[in-house]
DNA sequence: ATGAAAGCGCTAACAT
DNA sequence: ATGTTAGCGCTTTCAT
């Protein structure tokens, strides 16, 4: 009894037929104003409600995306998540989330869940297990438009959109070394991530530029985690020369590390600075407030949707033609608060 | 070239026909064994992938469910979200998020575009603005499954899922009072929602039990917010008898008391008691860590989630029966932390 | 156990 | 400016 009213019925009633029906709800210009009016009202009237499926299914075109990401749980995503759907719905977009759990199984079922439901594009995030892309590839080769967001892969050539991890690394490097501490750890990601392999690229780079020697005792390879962040500073601080400072490949890992230090009566930012990465929003309630870098979260959503949109909107037209491969670096912004501020 | 091969392809490989090709891959009883791993077999060779929107078109049934939330920045809505997703993709549905910025015309929106999706269910959590409720009892008068969760309305004989708001608010209270404090105040959220005047009565109720009698002066009107909390205690701090200890309608409201606390030197806990409500994830990691109750997010999502399952399918099967309303309570978690820990 | 045929609600060529 | 007709890919009677 829900919804049973269909543009054949408004057509029954102004005798009239589906066709103009249809073009008068979708605005076509060869509709006259007359005919548009009469049938918005009888819509009206009779409570009609499009049926999207039945659309999407002749025209080919869902108005939907889907977007991949590792983790609802992880503030980052949500976050990111949120200016993709402002934008979406602006557009007259649905989005469809599935989350992998860093997994590449569910990685692989979330794609085939958006094929059966014929997204018009995919956002993605690549899940920390993956190492074989070769569903992405399959997607690409299948001519979805598809568009990586944050954990990207530069090999595949799929657009992207990414912060400059490098320089988010640099400046926060260059921060504690401007601040006045002496012996700089970092605690880093797994490697294989391009990001945080750029993080920790990005603090060899401040160093050098400082002519400081990178001393491989001070890099640990840690994770995104409190945990990885204590057992980083429990392993550092019995060194023969433990450090003074600390850059955490995540907010998690940096309070984990502040966590330790108060626990060994360690005074920050007197005797040891630390600073994050994501500005994760308990960064700025926690005790010292947590210096970090931000990554534009909301703007990276709205940007990959952006480019996202652009893939579809060519793909539509040219039907031939290969859209060009892009790649958007945002800029990191530093925030420094009392975690870090020596002097 | 990208979603070319269809259920006819299949039939055309095998010589036989698009029926027994569909009912092979539904596994329906009456295909034979071989039939079914031969289709298995060429839907694998083809690539072939399901088109769920000619087969929601055909058959009615979308498996897809909408979701209504206020605000995905809201931790607390990112993590039911969490829980339902967990459970609808286990059950093959997807689910759609439409955030409504807690305003109605964006509420109708949402369920507008739900309908045009032909979702087999909503589950929603009412806006702030709304006090009018007549889009939702359209919702339920076309008989389409909908369940409110957390922010729920009684009267529109729409099954629901809530946390024990009274009881939280109670728990909290008590809480203070056997820590203790002796004058405890109660900043308040906007009345007209159930959730924040049920954690009113919870404290009123916690005081009576007490022997304590409600003094309106230390109820504040406040919000879900920090600068709610700054203010109240500015407020309550210049009363003749100022309070010595607080609960307050929800933790960024808690986070701006003890902001404001700390501002003017008041010990937490030892001068001044803090509890909050929601167990949001920066809690645990301020100083004083704050103590809270909980609210069984995830549990709340995942039993929405179930609630809403089952109306679909009753709704279903015995196409004439109305499905019994239902509401189902879940209990808060206190977690007493640092804040109020005054023995 | 399988086939034939109809149709879900809409859109888009091709008329006129 | 509007009508006619066909068909998107699938499921579902009704046959056999």
């Amino acid at each position: 009894m829900s919804y049973k009213v269909t543009i054949a019925d408004i057509a029954k009633e102004l005798n009239t037929t589906a066709a103009t029906v249809s073009r008068a709800l979708n605005n076509h210009p060869a509709i006259s104003d007359e005919t548009k009016h009469r049938v918005a009202e009888a819509a009206e009237r009779l409570h009609y409600k499009p049926n999207k499926i039945a659309s999407s299914l002749r025209s080919g075109k869902s108005f939907s995306i889907g977007v991949i990401i590792p983790s609802a749980e992880i503030n980052f995503f949500g976050s990111v998540v949120h200016g993709i759907e402002n934008l979406a719905n602006i557009n007259g977009y649905n989005v469809l989330i599935y989350q992998t759990n860093e997994s590449r199984d569910f990685e692989v079922k979330g794609l085939e869940t958006f094929l059966s439901a014929r997204v018009d594009g995919i956002l993605a995030s690549i899940a920390k297990e993956t190492s074989d892309y070769s569903h992405f590839i399959d997607i690409k080769q299948r001519g979805i438009p598809i568009v990586f967001f944050d954990r990207a892969n530069d090999d595949l050539g799929i657009s992207s959109v990414v912060v400059d991890d490098y320089r988010g690394g640099y400046l926060a490097t260059e921060h504690l070394i401007e601040q006045g501490y002496r012996r700089i750890a970092h605690i880093s990601g797994p490697q294989h991530i391009k990001i945080f392999n750029d993080r920790l690229k990005g603090y060899m780079g401040a160093l050098q530029a400082h002519n400081i020697k990178v001393d491989f005792d001070l890099v640990y390879a840690g994770d995104v985690s409190i945990e990885a962040g204590k057992a980083a500073i429990k392993h550092m601080m019995e060194l023969p020369h433990p450090p003074d400072a600390v850059f955490a490949v995540e907010d998690f890992t940096a309070l984990g590390a502040i966590k330790e230090l108060k626990d060994r009566n360690i005074k920050i930012p007197e005797q040891f600075g630390v600073i994050g990465f994501a500005n994760e929003l308990f960064g700025e309630h926690i005790t010292p407030s947590l210096s970090t870098i931000d990554q534009q979260t909301v703007n990276m959503g709205k940007e990959s949707f952006r480019l996202l949109l652009e893939l579809i909107n060519t793909n539509k037209s040219k039907a031939g033609k290969e859209a060009k491969l892009q790649k958007v670096v945002l800029k990191p912004v530093p925030i420094f608060r009392q975690s870090s501020a020596k002097r």
